[in-house]
DNA sequence: CTTTTTGTCAGGGTTTACCCTGATAGCTCA
DNA sequence: TGAGCTATCAGGGTAAACCCTGACAAAAAG
């Protein structure tokens, strides 16, 4: 019997998975959580093999969960459920120790089969996914920063939340009581490590990569 | 027996939707389609009484394809299926005869409500989406133009898809054979379209409320 | 206990975005 | 057929973003 937590913050995408799973003996669905926060909480009173782990998630996102997961209940699998198959995200979530990334438009087959190759103690990530990451691991597309280098600090993402509600850094500085030339300072530094050339590339990148709490 | 048609391109989601509906003898899911055009041919083909539609797909997105079904099919109810409740696409819907306005983050319970609902002829909204919607309609929040007026003509997506791409005016200019000038009035006109002040909002209100092809 | 990262700030500059007013021609739909 | 929308362009601005170099202290990591 395989013990499955769905934590994804979606009813229906939840009662899609539960009723892929249904008719499976083998596997049971023992927990629903709507954000990574609860998810802790109920692996801690539950026994759970294997947690369906959606990315986008309010709270606390799927980038963090998985990280905390891995640093509290090692035993337990994650699957990382995605939109999108982007090549920085499905590599920081492998660094988190994740077991299998499958995208939401997969099947029942799939799912099945991610969760039994996962349970048997196999990484299991999609076709698709498969080449994503492989393409953004070659050489020269990746070379210095980029891709990899997506670890935004604390200030930094306060700053981009202030930047997407679209306050300029003059506004900003006036807000966090700090110099503007600081905060032009964090901007390029944001710039730099997401390798955009502006405001507007940084906007898309932070959203659709879903580098934001 | 009621027949739907699916229009959602998350497998995942449409096996959830499906399953939710698969005890309910009344109800039949007749065919499926992952985006706007599939949709439409599906619709020639098929008896369909009511379309699930989802609002953010690809090729031809929820509030065309909505317009055009109801031009083509006017006997056909459509339910709006959203991640977010936004007053502007909630509006735009309601203007293109959209019957209902769901969120994906509804139960099984809700979703046979609103099928119910509106084949009996009435309208259904989620309570969310009825709250989103009259604030979103209070005087003042409303000024002038910003939250309904979200039509935005071809050569404006197409100057935005640019903009969202990291190109400046000069190069958008250049690519498209027109005037500095003209571009800049187009990015004005976008600004105030969605209300908002600059390059950040334009990019997360674009991306966030899914108003691009 | 040293090295790296993070957060802070400055001068001085260029480029890009944003604002205002005003204009013209073609297309579209009532 | 005429009003409205779309797409085009200009002059002449101000505001904001971006770039470069360089710096220092506190905190975190090794």
């Amino acid at each position: 019997m395989i013990n499955i937590l769905i934590a994804e913050d979606h009813q229906m995408m939840v009662d899609g998975i539960k009723a892929m799973l249904a008719n499976e003996p083998a596997i049971r669905v023992v927990a629903e959580a709507s954000n990574g926060i609860e998810a802790l909480s109920l692996l801690e009173k539950n026994d759970i093999d294997i947690v369906l782990l959606d990315i986008n998630m309010p709270v606390l996102d799927g980038v963090e969960t998985s990280k905390k997961i891995k640093a509290l209940y090692p035993m337990v699998k994650v699957i990382a459920l995605s939109m999108y198959d982007e090549g920085a995200l499905i590599y920081s979530m492998l660094k988190n120790g994740v077991k299998g990334y499958i995208l939401k438009n997969i099947g029942k087959e799939r799912l099945l089969e991610a969760i039994q190759t996962v349970y048997d103690g196999e990484n299991y990530f999609s076709d698709h996914v498969k080449d994503t990451l492989m393409t953004s691991m070659q050489p020269g597309k990746t070379k210095s920063s980029s891709e990899f280098m997506v670890k935004l600090t604390r200030r930094e993402k306060e700053i981009i939340n202030l930047i997407i509600d679209e306050y300029t850094t003059a506004e900003i500085a006036e807000k966090l009581f700090i110099s503007e030339k600081t905060v032009e300072t964090h901007r390029k530094h944001v710039l730099q490590k997401l390798n955009v050339r502006n405001t507007a590339g940084l906007v898309r990148t932070v959203i659709q990569k879903g580098l934001l709490d």
